[in-house]
DNA sequence: TTCCTTGCAAAACTTTTGCATTAAA
DNA sequence: TTTAATGCAAAAGTTTTGCAAGGAA
């Protein structure tokens, strides 16, 4: 079951419905350049920069400004449909996998691995400052080549 | 015990002297300007922006460029002086304290918190990836004002 | 003299914004 | 038709860089 969607590409079916859904399911008006930025994030767990995304999209055909994909990926952001994460100071990432999960960060080939929750335990954490909580939790392992 | 500085500055001695040593001992040449931003950032455990730096630097009659203090941050950072922390997207900022700890991190007012080492425990953590090793880890608690 | 550091301005980069145009309900 | 989203270019903000001038050894 495929079919050509609003920008001419083949797309099977259920992908892509997915994805209107889930923005439905927001309240995010489903436009192509918000289907087609959905489609290629959600696809996988997996960490992205907004130009990797544009070149991307931009690579497979699609019409799509730099403006709508920073729009769109803030707007997601906003919506807790994608995670925006600051491991590095040089650009923000965007991370498909907004279940809790930490990461690690190879400072030599600049890879973001994620790390499952079961892997790390905390057996103590500091109470919230008064009139705060706990909103979440970002861990950043930093490794580095072996020396050995 | 105080002297003017090259800079026509009042200065107790001892807390430039210490500087002066601190960067002496990582091979730094204790310049004027380089002094002048150890002093004000390694007076006390805090965080600092570039920005806050250069203006606190300027207020206080010296005259330093934006490229000297960037450079020299980035000299100190890489020394060990200081650390380079990413905790939100839009700035670095500036940690004096190189010791081992973790951050609160205030999402409503931007303020940065050290959480002391014993105060997080770790029960479990992952293996490094084969050929890598862990270098340090970041902790940051994100917090938001409390519902209640 | 020789090498390193600084200041200034410009460049480089990432992200946001204003506004006219286009698409969606 | 009415509202919201898009594209483009320009603006904004942070950080880096090139180069001439200044300072230390």
């Amino acid at each position: 079951m495929a079919r050509m969607d609003s920008n001419g590409a083949l797309t099977s079916e259920p992908v892509s419905s997915r994805c209107e859904q889930r923005l439905a399911d927001c309240g995010i008006r489903p436009t192509a350049q918000r289907v087609r930025i959905a489609s290629l994030l959600l696809s996988a767990p997996q960490h992205l920069s907004a130009e990797q995304i544009l070149a991307n999209l931009r690579s497979s055909g699609a019409r799509v400004s730099k403006a709508t994909v920073y729009n769109t990926l803030n707007l997601f952001a906003s919506h807790g449909l994608i995670r925006l994460l600051s491991v590095d100071g040089s650009r923000a990432w965007f991370d498909s996998n907004v279940d809790a999960h930490y990461h690690f960060h190879d400072t030599s080939s600049g890879a973001l691995i994620d790390v499952p929750v079961p892997e790390v335990e905390f057996s103590r954490l500091p109470p919230a400052p008064p009139g705060t909580e706990v909103a979440g939790i970002d861990l950043v392992i930093r490794l580095r080549k072996k020396a050995s």
